[in-house]
DNA sequence: GTCTATACTGTGATAGAC
DNA sequence: GTCTATCACAGTATAGAC
């Protein structure tokens, strides 16, 4: 009798195949803008014809999804791997927490748009794709708490003010510095809102 | 010799066709959302067949072009009608001006989605149609400025405060009011920042 | 001048051969 | 799994009726 295989070849093709894909994908959106997206733009640079892409995706949705649920899970990951190495004193934390995500942001702006505004018209993500960025926003709640930040409200706060940075930079400002030069500003502001104890070590010499 | 007409009926009528074709459109946009607007949808809708629209719009971006600097025209408005009813005690004033555009916003997102983001791919406004979005800028720093707040990062950070509650309530909360609660919380903690003198009369009986 | 009729290109999506 | 063929419909543009 026949053993089982252990490693699903098949499986594993196609799952490469979709992340094949995917990369082709992004690579379109972060060209020509995540809502010029086609088909026959991914299926060409993966060398497919474009119905092909059928056989891996139920929809051009279905690749927005997955997109969406992927991106979230790489900057999960990004996190976890530059967390560990901030500083601990709570504003050079903010700040370092804020650029990061901000640099993040507006250094890839077809990731910022789909994962954080609604560029694409019908696109809602699933429950499945959304849950990776459920655990971020959850990772940011807990590194606030930490600071002594808990109330949901002043977690709410902290969003609109990294977030509206973003928005205005990528708006106002695409490709300049005009709003990344306020970033420490408003998490100053932020500090002193939430009643964060003044820096105690001097940077400066 | 006939005499020359005071009013030209013809460039009237011209003019009340384009309202019209306008009109449609934005409420083509507010139904179905900014970027699924097609000129089938605004031809259906005015009563005509598609490519007469071209007579009078050059193209879908021209429309969109025509509808950026209305809304920005017809925004500019609003603001001269309401600015003088506003109070005079500085955090009240900001209160109600970020209220009344966070509001004017989230009822509108459409109008917000073209006028202050980029959710149409290849349009640009023109020159012309720019102007208006202008007027209200300056429009904002004047108000600013009267309160004392003068330097161009501290507006700048206004905007992001402000742009970032209405970007927050559209993609996180669409249709709630999350964000709106944290309106006058927001608005304090600029105040605080720019250094505001504490409001002096009471408000609560 | 204004509108209708029509054709052209490109898009997402499906059916069926291999 | 990938392909060819095809559909429905988008935006664009031209020709011609009135």
């Amino acid at each position: 009798m026949l053993g089982t295989p252990t490693r699903d070849r098949i499986a594993e093709r196609r799952e490469a195949v979709r992340a094949e894909i995917l990369s082709a994908a992004w690579d379109v959106a972060r060209e020509h803008g995540v809502a010029q997206l086609t088909l026959r733009s991914v299926a060409d640079r993966v060398g497919m014809r474009p119905p092909s892409l059928y056989s891996h995706f139920d929809s051009k949705n279905a690749i927005y999804d997955a997109m969406f649920g992927q991106g979230w899970a790489t900057y999960l990951e990004e996190c976890h791997r530059y967390l560990p190495g901030l500083p601990a004193e709570p504003r050079a934390r903010l700040r370092a927490i804020a650029r990061h995500f901000f640099d993040y942001s507006v250094a890839d702006p077809a990731w910022y748009q789909l994962l954080n505004q609604r560029v694409v018209p019908g696109f809602e993500p699933t429950a499945e794709s959304y849950a990776p960025s459920v655990a971020v926003m959850e990772l940011f709640k807990g590194q606030l708490a930490a600071l002594g930040i808990a109330d949901d409200a002043a977690v709410d706060i902290w969003v609109v003010v990294v977030g509206g940075l973003v928005d205005a930079q990528l708006a106002n400002d695409p490709g300049g510095e005009r709003y990344a030069a306020l970033l420490d500003r408003a998490v100053e502001m932020y500090a002193d809102h939430v009643g964060l104890p003044p820096a105690t070590t001097r940077e400066d010499p």
